[in-house]
DNA sequence: CACAATCAGCGAAACGATTAGCTGACGGAT
DNA sequence: ATCCGTCAGCTAATCGTTTCGCTGATTGTG
């Protein structure tokens, strides 16, 4: 590769200049600026980025670290993110914590030591230890889809309790009664905030959801599929299910499959979250969409703001309100879906 | 931040000890190891990455050229490359160029400005212009999931028209006669090849597909749904289509769907390729799947391979296998499927 | 004509690490 | 006591940029 003091050489300049002509920051008279840029292309230099960063102390690096990227809601995020801090000039170096405290401890580390110029969090959460790791950090970060306390950062999130209560809502208006729930990890506020909002829900017209038919597990579609046996094998089994996100409902809907219910004749099925782009396939699940694209721009947005004016503002929290789309996995209560059900238990709010 | 002359300082020896210490390349007393151990943990230092590189020559940066990162296949990619690289000691950059020749250009020079140490590429494919710019590149390279003619790259690959004649075969063997399809751009190996698999298991049985079924276009789900629509209005529909990848299927199911078409009752879909974790939606689309771990495990291992022995080693092209997974989106050729349809079509070659 | 002001372009010092080569101290052999 | 080898640890050059401050030429002013 080339270097500056090559072409510097070939022009009959000195580095200075060339600098100059590639960075536009100073003049140079047409005649050097041309000598020098017939020089550039010769050589087929272009600027190493990494000796620019240590000298200019910005890495043109924005990391972005997923806390599940076999999601495919963060899946889409990686996809917008990478166009949107390429549109302003970064390129996106892409972590997965994977839920683990400890990955994201190790990938704050990495990401300090590669000099990133922000990051994109979305966090692990629940861990003293790697909140501490991100207080000592002074690189600009956005928080995003769950947030944290005890930290003040910036924050993109979804209103996650009312989509939950819009969901349920939904059902509770179709004539569900005995609604379970699977829900995420009660540490994320995704996963804590979706069923308070279903509760919300219930509770708005004196309900409660059986506590055994309240449930959380990790955001996996097989964490999910193993629930939902649990839930669905009971003879006493809900009229209608909440679950939190796409990933999950598709885990319920396999183990229906899988347990030869009929989706929404035996049992109605509403979600938070999607998977983007099964509308062909049989049940459409009725849900909340996320918009992750205008959440991603705006958190990137935000963080490249932060980036430019470093200033202490203070920090900013946009909340999100996903929309509820009304798919065919829900049906009204039904003598079919009541068969064999004891008929105490619906909607009857435990002791 | 503090830098390893701080550390230096504050430990009261010289950089180069820090440096032995930090990298343990040679041998440092008890006695003053110690010192430079909490004299590190005290200022919480950690190496510069970004000088280490330019010392070094060497970035740890790894980057991963997606053509399309919307789709889940590519998406899946990430996530495995993201762990794979992560193990090997690198950091992922993720680009994406959105089958856009122009965009793949211009990543190709910032990953050449950023010294990544190799590339992971998706090539857009069928533009000289990025292949004369890969030419020049001396980065290590390897090809994923699409090949190029006209320079010798490590390359990944699956095996297309071996998977298009196994789905093709097994329509064929329910009965179909008359098959369209839906592949994507021909100027993808991906694309052609699987067209071509197809044409050849059709072929060896004395058939051809009737031309005005045979369509090509972007491997999008917006697309797959147009040519589908356009497809299956017609009274002399085909009774059996082979849908090229899996977002396409989903078009296609789309189509379907919106149409008032039951499948496989009105129409037999089968696809190589397809989208994680539909399994408990219906229909269960019948499909090859692709080992897109092994893939992306193998392609790192090759790369981090090229990248330590630096050798010019013979370009190696490991072709993968997909597996045929049957699910029940395909049905004999009934009486209804043929309803309304000329007879004389079914199954003729064309002249 | 002398002097100041302007300005294109250059030289060299950073940025933060790595590392080749050097220095001195120490110990053992003669 | 002298010499040499060993070796822990230091000094300083280097990687490829950017940028501060300088130089010398040119122009304008009195």
């Amino acid at each position: 590769m080339a270097t500056i003091k090559d072409v510097a050489r070939l022009a009959g300049v000195s580095t200075a200049t060339v600098s100059a002509v590639v960075n536009d920051t100073a003049y140079v008279s047409p005649a050097l600026r041309k000598k020098v840029l017939s020089a550039i292309a010769e050589l087929r230099y272009a600027p190493s980025l990494v000796a620019r960063s240590l000298k200019r102390g910005r890495s043109q690096l924005i990391a972005l670290v997923v806390a599940d990227l076999a999601n495919p809601f963060f899946a889409k995020i990686v996809c917008t993110a990478e166009a949107a801090v390429a549109a302003w000039g970064y390129s996106l170096v892409v972590f997965n914590s994977d839920e683990k405290p400890d990955n994201e401890r190790r990938i704050l580390a990495r990401i300090r030591m590669l000099s990133c110029d922000g990051i994109l969090l979305v966090p692990v959460g629940g861990s003293v230890e790697s909140s501490r790791e991100l207080a000592g950090m002074t690189i600009p970060t956005v928080l995003f889809g769950r947030s944290m306390e005890g930290v003040d950062f910036d924050t993109v999130t979804i209103d996650n309790r009312s989509a939950a209560r819009r969901v349920t809502d939904y059902l509770l208006d179709l004539g569900h009664r005995s609604i379970g729930t699977i829900t995420g990890p009660l540490h994320l506020t995704t996963g804590r905030g979706r069923l308070d909002g279903m509760m919300e829900a219930m509770d708005a017209r004196g309900l409660a959801p059986a506590p055994e038919f309240v449930r959380s597990g990790e955001f996996r579609e097989d964490v999910a599929y193993s629930i939902a046996r649990e839930i669905l094998v009971r003879p006493d089994r809900p009229t209608a299910l909440y679950i939190a996100n796409g990933v999950m409902a598709l885990g319920v809907m396999r183990a229906l499959a899988d347990l030869g219910l009929k989706c929404p004749d035996d049992i109605s099925v509403a979600s938070t979250d999607t998977i983007p782009g099964i509308s062909g396939l049989r049940p459409r699940l009725t849900r909340t969409e996320h918009p992750a694209s205008d959440m991603t721009n705006e958190a990137v947005r935000l963080l490249v703001d932060r980036i430019d004016r470093a200033v202490d503002l203070p920090a900013r929290n946009i909340v999100f309100q996903p929309e509820l789309v009304v798919g065919d996995s829900c049906g009204p209560v039904s003598g079919r879906t009541l068969a064999k059900r004891d008929p105490e238990r619906r909607g009857v709010r435990p002791a």
